[in-house]
DNA sequence: CTTCACGCCTGTCAGC
DNA sequence: TGCTGACAGGCGTGAA
């Protein structure tokens, strides 16, 4: 479920929570999304570590353990990190449990239960393909024009497509890329080769603007989405195009259409994106 | 190599 | 109220 913005959001709420926590146990409710190495080892040997940071790249959590290991979380679309004292309920979709030497837990929670989890050391990370074969992320200084302009250019699928594949851009989502291509009027269905020069630099400007102004935002929560705290994020209360079907757009009123591209729903003004 | 359709899972909601 | 089908913030796989 989260992007980019959202991972962000529960890494910031969770980073100062759980660094410097100790694991005492890991009780799985569902061990099947441990996918390397194997649910027993995993176990075993998260038993006893502490925790020493928590840093992401693209939409994967990395919580680093004092043996030098990484424990690694996609959330997919609907996983979700809480961290907990003793007196708050468990989440309803619990699947693993984490519990800490002060009697805290983090629980990892996934009502659709595609989300998954890794244990590896630093040089075993290129296991997790779509970790090793990111892209440069928005708002860094890898992402910058001449890199996403010249790789549109050798691009021929349509833009959508493009812009969620974690390959050429890392952390991009539904959300955004729909909002994003609103913002700088370009219709979803354009082949991305053919965008000129100025509507990739449009494109460029506001890709960055809507992950900026969603982390600011605190994510954007439409129904499962909560940081690691439980708090819902507010960006939904800006978006010009996502969730809006048969909505007047804001800019000239026409109704926001909502169509099927690249196997995702989609977003756009027939009007302001050609 | 690129692009596309589909599967993975389960919950929720609109419409009948 | 109950049922059915569509849809859901993502990504890996295999076919063309």
């Amino acid at each position: 479920m989260p992007e980019m913005p959202e991972v962000e959001t529960i890494r910031r709420s969770l980073i100062n929570k759980v660094s410097g926590r100790k694991i005492e146990e890991v009780e799985f409710l569902l061990s099947r999304l441990v996918k390397w190495p194997s649910a027993g080892e995993f176990q075993a040997v998260l038993t006893s570590k502490t925790i020493v940071n928590l840093t992401r790249r693209g939409k994967y959590l990395l919580f680093h353990l004092d043996n030098g290991q990484i424990m690694v979380v996609h959330l997919r679309m609907t996983g979700r990190l809480s961290y907990i004292v003793p007196s708050m309920a468990m989440d309803k979709f619990t699947r693993i449990i984490f519990k800490f030497d002060n009697g805290d837990r983090l629980l990892y929670a996934d009502s659709r239960t595609l989300g998954t989890l890794y244990l590896l050391a630093p040089d075993e990370l290129w296991r997790i393909s779509g970790l090793a074969n990111m892209g440069p992320e928005p708002l860094s200084a890898e992402f910058s024009l001449h890199y996403f302009a010249e790789m549109l250019k050798k691009r021929h699928g349509n833009i959508k497509a493009v812009l969620l594949n974690q390959k050429y851009i890392g952390g991009l989502g539904n959300i955004y890329v729909d909002e994003s291509m609103a913002i700088a009027g370009i219709h979803p269905e354009r082949i991305a080769s053919s965008l000129t020069s100025c509507e990739m630099e449009l494109l460029f400007h506001a890709i960055n603007k809507v992950i900026e102004d969603g982390i600011t935002h605190g994510g954007t929560t439409f129904r499962d989405y909560r940081d690691g705290s439980g708090k819902s994020g507010s960006h939904q209360h800006h978006l010009a195009v996502y969730g809006r079907k048969a909505a007047p757009c804001f800019t000239c009123g026409t109704p926001i259409v909502w169509k099927s591209i690249a196997g995702r729903g989609t977003h756009f003004c027939p009007d302001c994106q050609k």
